[in-house]
RNA sequence: GUGGCUAUCGUACAGCGGUUAGUACACCGGGUUGUGGUCCCGGCGAUCUGGGUUCAACUCCCAGUAGCCACCCCA
């Protein structure tokens, strides 16, 4: 039997025409799953960020930036080098001191890292409340909420142990989700600490390895049997479905401390209002979570499709593990992408509070100059007003202002120089009246009301 | 990483084995002078890349790439 000559051939000829040298002229693309945020989607960007921003720190939380690179150790030890997040998506390279460099795939470690490198235990407020905005890198394949490079809005609360801190930091997302009516649900589970967990998941694997149960279950989750039993709870094959209904559940097997802990979240949740679903079932990717773990979901999609919009919990045990003093802590994530795919979706309105309503237009070299001047006082008085003091002809002016949708343009010309006035313009009616300029401000006060 | 669907002006869509590749919106210019939107006229502007089949490929086939969707995983 020969090969298949013909297939042969052509491989190689499009081998050839991949190697050949790309037209200096062409147009040098994009990266796969990156992608430019143009001032259309700005708006969007604007609108989810301020809301989030001015919330946050409504609860007292402070912004910290930390560096996109990081040592790749970093990931390795706190995510965990079996998570699918370091061991297959995360972007790493040897710098040339041969450092092992990666651009990071999450916000937590990198925030951990820095607490502990700055002593902030012994900041003068405790418990240390921060949060974080930036970019995250995962080589995953692209779809509509998920790109290589996508940003997330980051809370964390270090040294605080108590149940307040989880409801709080739920909570915060939840008035989030709500005042950008964003319709999100929260998914809410326990998954108990080193001195219950261990204990549970030999009842877990217990459970699984009797015949007809593992038989049951597809190849993926054979796997995890062995590897991650936990997560043979969130597969979403529906054999695996059927066989989880009947498995031991997490809550019946916590530690007494760990229940109380749970148990006082959820009357904290309950007190504020905070619809949750208890869900048995959800136990997360990250190795460093114990207690309390949480995911906004939206509400729509029940199936499939990407809808989980952000995600936390306790993690009362990375900061030792990370060479730091033993530090209760927890936090979320969430991405603003999905968050911004949601608003989208629903089309919710866009008010931009500096949208100009007033233009100023100028006719010629001495006028230009005075109606420059004239923008200076505008913008120090508190007026929002445009401009495109580039173009001379009135009617290019004339144009951005109506494109702009401006309620008035002024107009500030040879003849008005002269006689020290001012001609207003109502951009809808198209009616306008000359004003002594130094009566100017009166007249927009009045109008614009 | 796996599978399915898709790929035409800036955008949204037509189209056909042989066409000057069409339409709408956007953009630029004009309908004289210091007046926008509406209207009229004109203009710019595209077949993702490479290969194959064919007398002929935007159209059919293969590969690459990208996008969407599902899975994995997650935000």
């Amino acid at each position: 039997m020969g090969r298949k000559p013909k297939t042969k051939t052509e491989r190689q000829k499009n081998e050839e025409a991949k190697n050949k040298k790309p037209n200096e002229n062409k147009m040098i693309p994009r990266l796969r799953g990156i992608r430019d945020i143009l001032p259309d989607e700005y708006r969007y960007w604007d609108l989810v960020l301020n809301k989030a921003e001015s919330m946050i720190k409504y609860y007292g939380f402070l912004r910290t930036e930390t560096p996109v690179l990081e040592n790749v150790a970093l990931y390795e030890r706190s995510t965990g080098k079996q998570t699918d997040i370091v061991s297959k998506e995360m972007y790493t390279f040897i710098d040339r001191d041969n450092e092992r460099v990666a651009l990071r795939p999450e916000a937590t470690p990198g925030l951990v890292r820095s607490y502990i490198e700055h002593g902030m235990f012994s900041l003068p407020m405790q418990p240390v409340k921060l949060y974080w905005i930036g970019n995250l890198f995962r080589r995953e394949k692209p779809q509509a909420g998920r790109y290589r490079q996508f940003s997330q809005i980051d809370l964390e609360i270090f040294g605080e142990a108590g149940a307040v801190a989880d409801a709080q930091i739920i909570l915060i997302g939840y008035n989030l989700f709500k005042e950008l009516q964003i319709d999100a649900q929260v998914q809410i589970n326990s998954i108990g600490c080193p001195n219950c967990r261990p204990e549970y998941v030999k009842k877990l694997i217990e459970y699984y390895k009797q015949r007809p149960v593992r038989n049951k279950l597809c190849p993926d989750c054979k796997k995890r049997l062995i590897k991650n039993p936990l997560r043979l709870l969130d597969c979403k094959e529906e054999s695996c479905v059927n066989a989880r209904a009947a498995a031991p559940q997490i809550i019946d097997h916590l530690c007494e401390e760990c229940r109380d802990h749970f148990v006082k979240v959820l009357e904290y949740l309950d007190e504020l209002n905070v619809v949750y679903t208890l869900n048995p079932f959800l136990v997360r990717g990250l190795d460093y979570y114990n207690r309390t773990v949480f995911e906004f979901w939206s509400e729509d999609s029940e199936q499939g499709r990407q809808d989980a919009l952000g995600g936390g919990g306790r993690y009362d045990y990375l900061v030792e593990y990370m060479g730091g003093r033993p530090t209760p802590a927890c936090g979320w994530g969430i991405g603003a992408e999905r968050m911004i795919l949601k608003i989208k979706e629903k089309n919710i309105p866009l008010v931009d509070a500096n949208q100009p309503n007033i233009f100023v237009a100028q006719l010629g070299e001495a006028s230009k100059r005075k109606a420059m001047n004239f923008f200076e006082e505008l913008r120090r008085r508190g007026y929002k007003a445009a401009q495109n003091f580039v173009k001379d002809n009135l009617k290019a002016q004339l144009e951005l202002a109506n494109k702009l949708a401006v309620k008035l343009t002024l107009i500030l010309g040879q003849k008005e120089m002269m006689d020290g006035t001012i001609l207003i313009r109502d951009m809808e009616s198209g009616m306008q009246e000359v004003f002594d300029f130094k009566k100017v401000y009166e007249e927009l006060d009045k109008r614009l009301k």
